[in-house]
DNA sequence: ATCGATGCAAACCTTTTGCATGCAG
DNA sequence: CTGCATGCAAAAGGTTTGCATCGAT
């Protein structure tokens, strides 16, 4: 935790965005939370437990800047809003049922060959990718019985 | 064209969902512009041109139903608006530029194999899948060179 | 004739922005 | 000390909703 805290408080400063409280605040909450997905308002509300004093408008700014430095992923599960999760180790993606909304992760390597054929083909450096596959997940497969 | 209409209304129909002339204009915008990826405003400007009564209400309610009944793909780039397209034959997916916000379109079917296993796996039935790479495009490469 | 579909405007929700103040470097 | 970062409130952008009216069945 610390370990991580330090990391990415260097990658800030070595892009020259200072170290307020409010950002260690945001990271200490992301990371504590590795597995989760936050949307902006979520986030905010969990950082108000450690200071009570932050502004809505300073999660998103930082998440804006975070997502850019790589220090987390935004993600579009739904379009009229963004989540946001800490990106450290390798990506993963993620099965959405249609029915209750629940979403399983899963991490594949399969994908890395496909992606090297792509970039080939088109010319394109890919940096970044999402999958989401969308369905209906076991428990509400059992539901319908 | 007209064979498309007569499929989709029948969709409509069967699914005790009434034919409007709105709703008949929307999928004419859509069938004429297969390739295009339109936000709810882009299409709602379209649909005006053949009838200028059409309120955007009518399309977002519209795109909503259509979507359910898989006439149409939600697609979210953005993650701050959605934007749809018709799906009529095999899905394709989307390789995306962080810099220019071009967006190539490619088919594959690599997939197949790994959703068949991804659904044994979890027990879950894939119904719908979206496929984005993030990078860097041909063009935006060269520039900056 | 009925009830779902529509148009309009208002409401809503998420995100962005302007501005005065605060604080890290 | 300087300029970036912050908090607040207002504005913006996209989407949804309430309600009276219209029109497909």
């Amino acid at each position: 935790m610390e370990k991580l805290i330090e990391k990415v408080t260097n990658i800030l400063g070595s892009n020259n965005y200072k170290i307020t409280s409010q950002r260690k605040d945001i990271l200490k909450v992301l990371i504590k939370n590795k597995e989760r997905h936050f949307s902006a308002e979520e986030l905010y509300e969990e950082v108000k437990k450690i200071n009570p004093d932050v502004g809505l408008a300073t999660i998103y700014r930082n998440l804006e800047i975070f997502s850019e430095l790589g220090i987390t992923h935004q993600l579009d599960f739904d379009g009229n809003f963004k989540k946001y999760e800490l990106s450290l180790e390798r990506h993963h993606h993620h099965l959405i049922c249609k029915n209750c909304g629940k979403i399983i992760e899963f991490n594949d390597d399969v994908l890395e060959d496909f992606e090297k054929d792509l970039e080939k083909h088109y010319n394109f450096k890919i940096v970044d990718h999402q999958i989401k596959f969308y369905g209906i997940c076991q428990d509400c497969k059992n539901e319908d019985e």
